[in-house]
DNA sequence: GCCAACGTTGGC
DNA sequence: GCCAACGTTGGC
């Protein structure tokens, strides 16, 4: 089982426009190492929702609903989507700022490659963000 | 709007 | 295969 976060800019896709769709397929990753993390993503795991640029922070949690297949916005074969569903809001967003000031997640993906759009994080790091989402 | 980080492209 | 130039992402 493996855990993952992906970011959305809330200009282009939010959290609430996610919760209208209830499954979406995550399109327009055109980086290879955020391809490979889609193409890792087996069946029912889980995946943090992040905003980036405006309020930074995760404010969700999807699960994967099918694994990658042929992005369909594209005639390029080398580029995959995922589908995801939606899991559940968290009570309390995670912002950027709370992360960085958690000493349990300095590792993190999200500080250390802070330009990849789909990264894996640990199991640790999942269950600390749920917790902080959940207002522990 | 600026800038740092960093992936990609192309010349050699 | 190296590296400079360039483009994009994302935080502030």
């Amino acid at each position: 089982m493996n855990y993952w976060l992906v970011k959305s800019d809330p200009e282009t896709y939010d959290w609430s426009h996610f919760v209208q769709d209830q499954r979406t397929f995550w399109d327009g990753v055109r980086n290879f190492q955020a391809r490979n993390n889609l193409r890792a993503m087996k069946e029912d795991e889980l995946v943090l929702f992040y905003h980036s640029n405006q309020d930074p922070g995760v404010v969700g949690l999807a699960r994967i609903a099918r694994e990658a297949y042929q992005d369909p916005t594209t005639e390029d074969p080398q580029w995959v989507v995922v589908d995801l569903a939606v899991e559940g809001a968290f009570p309390r967003p995670v912002t950027l700022k709370a992360i960085k000031a958690e000493p349990r997640l300095v590792n993190i993906g999200l500080i250390k490659q802070s330009r990849l759009s789909v990264m894996p994080v640990t199991r640790e790091e999942f269950d600390l963000i749920v917790g902080m989402g959940h207002g522990e």
